[in-house]
DNA sequence: TTGAAAGCGCTAACAG
DNA sequence: CTGTTAGCGCTTTCAA
C-alpha cells in the first residue's frame, strides 16, 4: 500500500459537495462537466495535493500503459544491453512515451514463435512491443502483427512486412559508406565489418557490394562477420586476426559505430594510423562518435524521429489505424576517420 | 482492453470446479492448497495457457510493482541521458527488477523539495525511487528518506546521509587514481577533470588532492570544472582550450570514462600522444572503456553490485526493514592511459 | 449536467 | 484445506 497517496477522488467528491463520478469526469477532462464544478472539483484537488492512481486508472480502462521494448538480436548472448545505439534509442523512446503518460518496459523475452510470445508476461503486461532489429525472426513477427497485438520494429523494409517498420534505407547507407571510401578516401582494398546473417546488416552489404561493383572492385571486398551485441573481448580478438591477416585492407564499412571504434582501436594496436593507413566508417550516429578521436565519420540513423515513429505507430494500432512504416534516407555524416 | 488475455482467473476455477479464492493461492505458491488441488490447478492454468493479470495483482496488492530511477544530476540540463555510465547502471538495474517481478521507470522528475516530490507521479507511480547521483539535493533526500517513501541513491557517503548510499569510496579513487600518475607514470603536472560541486567529484578531488600533497605536488594541481553529463561539443571546446593553457600537464584524473575518453580526444586533437605525453585516468569503467584505443586505465565503479544493493535496499524498506549502505571499495583497473 | 451502481481481475480476511 | 464475501480506485453505463 502506498501510504503517500492518501486522497483520492472520494475525499475530492466530499469537500466539494459532488459525486465521485463527477470528479472522474472534471479530472479527466469530460466536457460533461459546468465550468463552475470543474473549476470547484480542480482547485479542491490542487489544495489536497491529490495526484491521480494511474494503476487505478489504467487498469479500469483496461490497459496497462506500459509499451514494451525487446532487442531482437540479443539471440543466444547472455548479454544485456551494452551497445550504445541501443541505450539511445531505448532513450529516446522512453522519453517519447513519458510525454503520452506510458510506461516503457525493458523486456527480456525472446521471440520464438508467435503463439508462445503472446502468452508471455511482456504481452500481457503491455498494450504494444518495439522490437529493435528484426533478428532472424522475420516470420514470427509477421505472424505476431497479423495477431493483432500492436507492434513496431527497428529495422530493414525490404523483407515483406506486414509489420510497422522504423529505420533508414540500409542499402543506400552501405553503398554510400562504401562509395565515400572509393571516391573520396581513394581506397581500393575494403573490408565489411557486421554480421550478415540479419536483415539490416545484409541491406547494408547489398549497398557496400553496389558500390565497389559500380567501381569495379567486386573482387576485392573481404568481409568480417561479427556479431553486433558482442563481447568486447571477443570482439577485439576478432579484429585483431583480422588486422593480421589481411594486411592491405585500407578502408572498413561497419555495422555500427560501436563496431567502428573497436576496429580504430585494434587498427591502432596492429599499427595502423587512422584515417591515414586505413579509413573507419561507422554506423548509428551515436552521441559517442563525436567524442573519440577521430572523430567517427558514420552514416546517420534517424534515432529520435524513428523512436517517435514506432510509438506513434503503436498509438495508432491501439486506435485502430494501420500505419505505414517510415524508413528515411541514409545520411552520411563525414568526420575525421574517414 | 486487451484482447490478449483471453482466459481469467475464474476460468481456471470453473474448469477445475474450484473457488477463485484457491485458484489464487496456488498460483501464487500459498501452502494452504492440497498438492492435489494445486497441480490440477497449475496444469489447467498451463493448458490454458493462463498469465495472470499483473496488472490487477499489484493494483489489489496496493502496489505498483514499478521502481522508479531518477537522475539527479540533470538539474538545469535538457539533455536526457548520454552518459553511457547511467545507461549501464540503469540497465543493471532493469534487469535485477525484472528478475524480481518489477519494472523499471525511468522517470524525469526533478527534485526540489521532498514534499512536491512527494506528490508527483513518479512517486505515485512507484513503489521506491532510485537516484543517480545526489546532486546538490542532499538535504531533500534527507528529508524525502524521512517521509518514509523508500528510496536508494547512488552517491557519495561522507556526507551525513539519512538514506541509504550505494557507491564506492570516492575519495580513495581519485586518492589511487593520482598516486597512480604520480608513482607509477612519474607524473608530476596533474590535473582533475570533473565539477566538484557536486558530492562524489568533490570526494574524488579531496583524495587526489591527498595524493598530490603526499607527494608533495599539492602547488601544481589545475582542476578543471566540467559538469558530467555534458554536451560533447561544448565538452570538446572547453578540453581543447585547456590543452592550449595548460601545456605542462602530463597526468590528467577524470571524473567518469566519458570524461576520460573525451580528453584523450582533446589531447590527441592538441598533438599529444596518450599515454606518452599525457596519462589519463577515468572512472567507472564501462564497458568502452576496453573497446578503445589507448585501453582506458580507471576506477572501477561496482555497477551491477551496486544497482543489486539499491534495489535490495528499496525491497527492504518496503518490508520495514532499515538497510545499511553499501560502499566498497575503490579499484584501479590498468590498462593502456595510463 | 449529475448521481447511483456495477465492475475491471485479483487477494485476503473470515468462517467453515 | 477451501469457499464466501468484500473491495483496491477508478470509469462508465444508465437513469434522473
Amino acid at each position: 500500500m502506498n501510504k503517500f497517496e492518501t486522497v483520492d477522488m472520494q475525499q475530492i467528491a466530499d469537500m466539494t459537495g459532488v459525486s465521485r463520478s463527477t470528479v472522474s469526469r472534471a479530472l479527466s477532462g469530460s466536457p460533461l462537466v459546468s465550468f463552475k464544478t470543474r473549476d470547484l472539483i480542480i482547485n479542491a484537488a490542487k489544495q489536497t495535493g491529490y495526484v491521480m492512481n494511474t494503476a487505478a486508472r489504467n487498469f479500469r480502462l483496461g490497459r496497462t500503459g506500459v509499451i514494451a521494448v525487446v532487442l531482437t538480436l540479443e539471440h543466444d548472448s547472455p548479454q544485456t544491453i551494452n551497445d550504445p545505439f541501443f541505450m539511445e534509442i531505448i532513450a529516446e523512446i522512453a522519453e517519447y512515451l513519458r510525454q503520452r503518460n506510458y510506461n516503457t518496459l525493458i523486456a527480456h523475452e525472446r521471440l520464438d514463435d508467435a503463439s508462445s510470445f503472446l502468452q508471455s508476461q511482456t504481452v500481457s503486461a503491455s498494450d504494444g512491443v518495439i522490437f529493435i532489429g528484426q533478428g532472424k525472426k522475420h516470420e514470427a513477427l509477421n505472424e505476431l502483427a497479423n495477431s493483432g497485438f500492436p507492434i513496431a520494429v527497428w529495422g530493414d523494409a525490404t523483407l515483406d512486412c506486414d509489420y510497422t517498420v522504423v529505420g533508414c534505407d540500409n542499402r543506400q547507407g552501405g553503398y554510400l559508406a562504401a562509395k565515400h571510401l572509393i571516391e573520396q578516401c581513394h581506397r581500393k582494398h575494403l573490408a565489411f565489418l557486421g554480421d550478415t546473417h540479419f536483415p539490416e546488416p545484409q541491406a547494408r552489404f547489398k549497398g557496400y557490394l553496389d558500390a565497389l561493383q559500380e567501381a569495379g572492385l567486386a573482387e576485392t571486398n573481404s568481409p568480417l562477420h561479427i556479431n553486433i551485441s558482442f563481447d568486447p573481448s571477443t570482439a577485439q580478438k576478432a579484429l585483431e586476426e583480422f588486422f593480421t591477416r589481411e594486411t592491405e585492407v585500407d578502408g572498413i564499412v561497419c555495422c555500427s559505430d560501436l563496431i567502428a571504434i573497436a576496429a580504430i582501436s585494434a587498427a591502432q594496436r596492429a599499427g595502423k594510423s587512422v584515417p591515414n593507413d586505413v579509413s573507419v566508417i561507422g554506423f548509428d550516429n551515436i552521441s559517442l562518435s563525436q567524442l573519440i578521436s577521430p572523430q567517427l565519420t558514420t552514416v546517420a540513423q534517424p534515432i529520435a524521429a524513428g523512436a517517435k515513429s514506432m510509438c506513434e505507430s503503436i498509438f495508432a494500432q491501439l486506435s485502430g489505424e494501420r500505419p505505414r512504416d517510415d524508413i528515411s534516407q541514409a545520411q552520411l555524416i563525414i568526420r575525421d576517420s574517414a
